[in-house]
Parts: C-alpha cells; sequence; structure tokens
DNA sequence: GTATCTCATTGATCCAGATCAAGGAGCGCC
DNA sequence: GGCGCTCCTTGATCTGGATCAATGAGATAC
C-alpha cells in the first residue's frame, strides 16, 4: 500500500457499498486526501471542524490531551477502521501512528453531504460509530472500576479479538503499541503494567517473546482475571 | 406527560423530520412502545438485541455491571434524549430511572429498517451518536487521568452545559442523581464525593442547598479545577 | 558483531483515595 | 409538626498503584 491511488481503492472496497456508481466514487474521491505517516508521528487536521479518517493500512492511537502533559489513549486502530476525529472542544486530540500508516481524510461535513444520497454509506458509518461507542464504553467501565490487574487482561482480551492469530486453544498477539501507550490507554503507569505482565506470566497465562509478542495461553482464566460476568457457568 | 399518545407525538416532532408522511410515522407507532417508569425502576429490555430508546420526560443512567457487585455510570440522560442499549456482551447493562420517566422503546434493527427511506432520521441518529462517542471519550480522559477534586469539576460543569438554569454569572443546578449515582459515574466513592463537594464550597466556587440543589458561582475556577485546556490565556 | 540507546522490568517508598466507622441533616410519612 | 429512615458529611486508618530509583534486555546503527 504506498499510492495515492492504492489507497483510495482500499477506501473504496472496503466502505463503499459494491455497486456504487462511478460518478458517486469520484465525487468522494475529490473530497478525500491520502497521507502516509512515520511510527510516532501524528496527523495535522483542522481543529475547529471534525474530520473522518479511513485506516487503509497501519495502527494509530487516539490520544487525549488534558492540561500538564497528562495524555490518555482514547482507542487504537488498525487496518480497515473508520473513525471520526472529534473537533477540539474542552481537550484536544489527536491521531498517532503506531506503525508505518496509510489513510485517508475526508472532512466530515463534506463526507456526511456525499453521503446522504448513499444511505448504505449512513448506515454503515452509524454501525461502525455505534462500534466505537461500545467499545468506548467497555472502557470507561474498565478506567472506572477495575484492577490493575483487570484492566490488563481485559486489554490483552480485547486486542486478541481485533488482531490475535489464533493457533490452537492459544492466541499470538504482535502488539504494535508501546508499555506506555498500553498505560495511557488503561489509566496506569508503565511500572504497573509491566508488573501485570510479569504477574500473568508467572501464573502461565500468557507467554512474552521479545518486546511485542504475546501468547495469550488461557483465555478462560484471563476472562476470569478480566472481571468479566461469568457466562452461566 | 402521561398517555402512550404523548409519548409517540413527542417522539414524532423531536426526532422525525417536520414533513414526515402519515403512513411512516404510523410506521414507527407500530414499531415503539411506550414505557413509564418510577424512580430507580430499570427498563426491561431484551439482552440479545440492541434497543432504542428515546427519552420523553425525566432522567436516567445507564449503567454497566462488572462482576461482583460493581457499577460504573456510563452515561445520564436528560429529556429529548436518544440513545440506544447495547445488546449485553462481557458486561450487561441496565437503564434506571433517576425520577419518574416516560420514553419509547424500539427494536434497533427494525427502527434501522424504517429509517432507511428517511435518511434525515439516519444522519439525525447518526449525529446523536457522534454526540454519545464524544461524551463518551470525555469521560475516559476524566476516569483515566483525572484526580477525585478535577472529576467532580467536570461533572458539575457537564452538568450546567445539560441540565443547568443560568442566572447572570451564576448556574442553577437541580441534581437527579444521588451522591452514590455521581461516585458510580466517576469512578469514586461516595465519601470522595462529598469531600469534593465540601472543598469547593469552602473555597466559594458554589453554594449547595439541601440535597439536590448546587449553584456554581465561579465557572471560570471551575474549568480551572477540571483540568481543562486553558483557553489561549 | 558489538556499541549504544531506548524501552521494559524490578525494587523501595509514598500518597490519594478507598475503606471503616460514627454523627448529622434533609425529606417523606403519619 | 415531629418521628424515623435514608442519604450525606466528617473523621481515622489502610492500601493499591504512583512515584522515585536502579538495573536489565531489545532494537538500531555502524
Amino acid at each position: 500500500m504506498h499510492t495515492c491511488t492504492d489507497a483510495f481503492d482500499c477506501f473504496v472496497s472496503r466502505v463503499l457499498p459494491k455497486r456504487t456508481g462511478p460518478e458517486t466514487v469520484r465525487l468522494f474521491r475529490t473530497l478525500g486526501s491520502h497521507v502516509h505517516l512515520k511510527p510516532d508521528r501524528h496527523l495535522h487536521y483542522p481543529d475547529d471542524e471534525p474530520t473522518l479518517v479511513f485506516l487503509c493500512d497501519g495502527a494509530t492511537k487516539l490520544v487525549a490531551h488534558a492540561s500538564d502533559h497528562r495524555e490518555q489513549v482514547l482507542a487504537f486502530h488498525f487496518t480497515g477502521d473508520l473513525l471520526t476525529l472529534p473537533a477540539h472542544g474542552a481537550h484536544s486530540y489527536t491521531l498517532e501512528a503506531l506503525v508505518d500508516c496509510d489513510l485517508m481524510t475526508f472532512p466530515y461535513a463534506q463526507f456526511l453531504q456525499a453521503a446522504e444520497k448513499h444511505q448504505q454509506v449512513l448506515t454503515q458509518l452509524l454501525e461502525r460509530s455505534t462500534v466505537s461507542l461500545q467499545r468506548s464504553r467497555e472502557k470507561t467501565l474498565t478506567l472506572g472500576r477495575k484492577s490493575a490487574l483487570e484492566r490488563v487482561s481485559s486489554f490483552l482480551l480485547s486486542m486478541a479479538e481485533r488482531i490475535g492469530r489464533g493457533e490452537g486453544s492459544e492466541v499470538k498477539l504482535d502488539l504494535p503499541m508501546s508499555r506506555k501507550d498500553i498505560a495511557d490507554s488503561l489509566g496506569l503507569t508503565i511500572e504497573t503494567v509491566s508488573r501485570q505482565f510479569t504477574l500473568l506470566r508467572d501464573q502461565g497465562l500468557i507467554r512474552t517473546q521479545g518486546r511485542s509478542g504475546v501468547t495469550l495461553l488461557r483465555v478462560d482464566e484471563l476472562d476470569r482475571r478480566a472481571g468479566h460476568l461469568r457466562v452461566a457457568a
């Protein structure tokens, strides 16, 4: 994935409905911009109007900035995700690349206008927005009421769902984010996250390979550690 | 607001576009159910499919339940709000009335189908969903990175925005939720919330009248306490 | 291959907010 | 209008995770 055309084609095939007319495709093309981001770089976008982003390839984090230099990671995104960057309000937001990323950006208002005649696009936007809201609510519960161990377990399970490769009863993960990113996402410190990893490793629930490799060995036990509701035993 | 007809009319006038045809209105009527909830009662809804709720009148809280009996308030809603109750996943959710409430409920999937021909309804659904997501993200930052005092200040400011009555430079609030609800919303305990109220009162930033009355005396100072980004000084 | 630099782990101490424990005040009920 | 109950406030103590402080291990550059 390198050229602007590739990126746009990727957007077309994954977001627009199958038999979208060529004139509509052309309309979206005039609205969208292709951006390549290197790791640790953040997307520059107008802070007074929301922007729609389609992540063609890569992984990003959405970060909220409070006063001081405190940061909270609101969400991680992976290849194929569609997300809305809010205009800055009481806090400011940035989208930062975790690895090399290709994305398409659209001014939200104009995109919406273009989509109005194609309710399948609207429906999809709504659907994806609902999934984001759902994830955000789970995060709220995690941050509001869970212990460090529960947070880290929840995090691993959620990553397993999104980027895990199942191998028998195990799930392999290649985490694109650093311990700092995980800590900022879970409302913890690097040290605490590291200690929970060690704890889970010592209990035989996970194995780690290098900085980014994690294998979940006992998903059932992790579910219990995560404080999830017992599925009727 | 008491009869089923009143409630549905309220929904029609606040959610459906102005010149919606009578046959469409009739369609939505067949999908919707009117429910009255007394304080502390919760809405019963199928746990395997999402439900759309329009709050005609009253105030509610959306609560997530983790294992043990820990609860996290995900959001408060007030008259005129439209919200989506997710199907239960790793956690379960309930919608509970804070005061007497009238609401209209719709099966989400069927509502969406009915709305497909009316992209104004879709657009509105999307818009409201985006606002919910935005609020949820602010909450994430609050729960992840803010101190008790910052959380309570943020909470008061957010309530001021939604249900405050401005009187000169002051804002009057009549909070429909208990200290317990506030604590469960901010990831704190009742005691800590109470102590922050006392602190803010002692600093002359708020005045309290009885259990539910709060007057914000210094919105600017509260903004500072809330850890909001300084508006270019 | 190895030097170096960054990121992760581990250990020691500290503190904000939880927990435990009484009082006090508002509000509904009779 | 006062009785009683619930919710709120205040105080004392405890603790999980933050902070401070070294190591240790992976990745990158040469």
